[in-house]
DNA sequence: ATAAAAAGATTACAACTGTTATGATAACGT
DNA sequence: ACGTTATCATAACAGTTGTAATCTTTTTAT
């Protein structure tokens, strides 16, 4: 008798198949992703596809949801250790559009964030991705505020709107014009947004990496 | 004989098209504007908007184009008249997602955007556009700076980034979860960003309109 | 080894896409 | 009034799209 599906199995080409979807809006956008080109970049056909997702909206759904979460994650792991401000600004700054990986996240999230207004479950996906997101920054600055490291004046509920406002205002200018915003620029932004909020004040400029 | 081209009707008739278009995009996005939908939209046929643009893409081109001027007209105007920090905040919070009409601005904006990774003419119409925001409100900060009106420790040149970035990271976070983002909130938003840049410290938490 | 189910390829299909050729109409100058 | 030309509609084109039915090949359990 054949196995019942292998979830390990499953779960790797769905994997792959968002992995090549990425691929495929990376190279020419979401106009350029269709069924026949992201199967070709799998090594796969179209067959293979519906076998693994009902429709095109769920792989595209799959692919933008593994991207984000995984962004998140590596955010939340970082300020899970130590949830100061300055694991904060690591954390950001590890994100930014400054590697050639990190720019080709962007890209996929900026084109998974302009489905949100006319899709509903792009919106779902969203909400769901930014509410933990939030949580996890808030929580940083509760846990500093109680700590007595906050600035006078800085209201957290506030800061946190406000930093991942700038962080990715910050990192779409600088995704879509990287000339105009070198590295070391887009880090001394974020830095100084992040340390004026502290009562600890830190003054490097931040060459690292 | 045939009068040559009125340039006034040409005019009018790619303005409506430029607005179907808009219609369109805001109603399903960008895969729901088809030329045909385009061109139902306007009340027209395709042979029509065949006659005024070359092809599609000229035609999402100049309908993003003209969504931009209008914002950065506007906002220049604004500081035209009186180029300071107030004026600057004046301007931008006019221009935040909070009564319908600027929404869908916001979104075509968001849908425009995400072409730019992509497309080079997009790239192209999107670098011009922000080249003339940039330049408005850094002629803004120079002003200011000359005046003595700048608060201590802020480098002119960072805080142009710093709220354009935040402007439009905050704009993008309100179009996407209103809920989120009253308009009272957004409007603190801003208005604190922009203060704490200033000697002269005001203090209305911000009502108007 | 063999039956059965899973995994994947091939192919067909209807709908839609942007573009364009052609036809009809309306506006204008003479 | 006429002819010319701008204006716009109709219709056809070839290509692409997402989807799904069908067929072949692996893989696995017995």
């Amino acid at each position: 008798m054949g196995r019942p599906k292998d979830p390990k199995r499953v779960e790797a080409r769905r994997a792959e198949v968002a992995d090549a979807t990425l691929r495929s809006i990376a190279k020419h956008g979401l106009e350029g992703a269709s069924l026949r080109t992201i199967a070709c970049e799998a090594g796969f056909t179209t067959g293979t596809l519906a076998y693994y997702f009902r429709n095109k909206k769920e792989i595209l759904l799959f692919a933008g949801h593994t991207v984000m979460r995984q962004v998140i994650t590596r955010i939340a792991e970082h300020l899970a250790v130590c949830p100061s401000l300055e694991s904060l600004e690591r954390a950001l700054l590890a994100e930014l559009p400054i590697a050639e990986d990190k720019r080709l996240g962007w890209q996929v999230w900026l084109t998974f964030t302009a489905q949100v207004p006319s899709d509903n479950d792009f919106r779902k996906e969203h909400e769901e991705r930014y509410a933990e997101l939030r949580s996890v920054v808030r929580h940083c600055f509760e846990v500093e505020a109680k700590a007595g490291n906050l600035a006078k004046g800085v209201e957290g509920i506030l800061e946190v709107d406000r930093i991942l406002g700038l962080f990715d205002g910050l990192g779409l200018h600088a995704l879509l014009e990287p000339r105009l915003y070198p590295p070391a620029h887009q880090r001394q932004l974020v830095q100084l947004a992040i340390r004026k909020l502290s009562t600890q004040q830190r003054n490097n400029t931040g060459a690292s990496q």
